[in-house]
DNA sequence: CGCTAACTGGACCGATCGGTATAATCAAAT
DNA sequence: ATTTGATTATACCGATCGGTCCAGTTAGCG
């Protein structure tokens, strides 16, 4: 019986990509030094250096990854038969619980486009996740101007929530969302 | 002829302000350090620490002050006589403008919230602001939930011009608003 | 005048920052 | 069995962080 399971669990490069998912959403990007990320994911600090050229390069590369699990999410959570108001209403209350679990705390990459704003390819990043939002509400609603107003409601929501510290907002943009759909 | 003007403009703690507003929105909180703000103001970091007790105060006398400034702009931009629509539009109008001048990159609030979320007096202006804007589009609109979702709107356009990089999507949220408060 | 309070110019603190260097260790492939 | 490359532990670098302290200067005010 050869063993499968790897080393420890992944790769180093696979650890430190798992330790900055977790320090730099929950901690802040800049707030992160690259000692706690290498202590987090159980390398040093050389190791760190010995996969990625600096910590621009891992800031992006964590946002690359939130980027395919966005994508991932969005069509995981998209019933294929569904109404368009359907699947947008999942899309807002699939928000709505995560905020209440505590498992969303601002959208990870408004957080980087404030924190790091000089490391260009990381903000060429926030763009391409902007549009990979803005394209998928467009097929679901057939309508680019619906789906950019959606987007907004979206993103406004998740400020709002922030601001008073509940997901009642979230569920208010739902509406909103569902109301400018049967317009 | 007495000299009527201040030593140099205004008090330290003026100056100081003034400094905290250009470095902290420009370069952002975390990355600003106070020898660079006391510099800028033109004073010792002793000075600084002699009006301030300590840089996550500065921070939150910083909001403050912005919280006035976003007050009476509001105030200052809103004719008495002019229909609920129009209102609205010079809101949007405003921003677009104002992005396209450069002199808006990011909402400072929203900002602060990224930045220093562990800032508890901080994150209650934060608060605060959110309110307050609510509270001028209820009062134009005579309507809370039609206000609600356009402060979404308008906080979501914001993101996404920083996404795209143009104010453009501020133009969109205009009419957005429109349609709703013409419903 | 003399008092007071603010401000200056620095030196200084411990801690942390991102990043580099070195030498030893370890596992896998040849 | 030997080579290779990744990883380890650790020490180190210069710079900066927020914050303190002190001796000396300046300005307003009774």
């Amino acid at each position: 019986m050869p063993d499968t399971t790897p080393p420890a669990r992944g790769t180093a490069r696979t650890r430190l990509l798992a330790a900055a998912a977790e320090l730099f959403y929950d901690e802040g990007i800049n707030t992160t030094g690259v000692e706690a990320l290498a202590a987090k994911a159980g390398v040093t600090k050389a190791t760190l250096y010995n996969n990625f050229r600096s910590k621009d390069e891992l800031v992006v590369a964590y946002l690359r990854a939130k980027l395919e699990a966005t994508r991932a999410s969005l069509a995981a959570h998209d019933p294929s038969g569904a109404t368009p108001a359907k699947r947008v209403a999942i899309i807002f209350d699939t928000l709505a619980t995560d905020i209440e679990a505590g498992r969303f705390d601002g959208c990870p990459f408004a957080k980087a486009a404030v924190e790091v704003p000089g490391n260009r390819a990381a903000m060429a990043v926030v763009r391409e996740h902007h549009d990979a939002v803005v394209a998928h509400l467009t097929d679901i609603t057939a309508d680019a101007d619906v789906a950019e107003t959606i987007a907004m409601i979206y993103d406004g929501a998740i400020i709002a929530a922030k601001a008073t510290g509940t997901a009642d907002p979230v569920v208010h943009a739902g509406h909103a969302a569902a109301r400018l759909l049967a317009a």
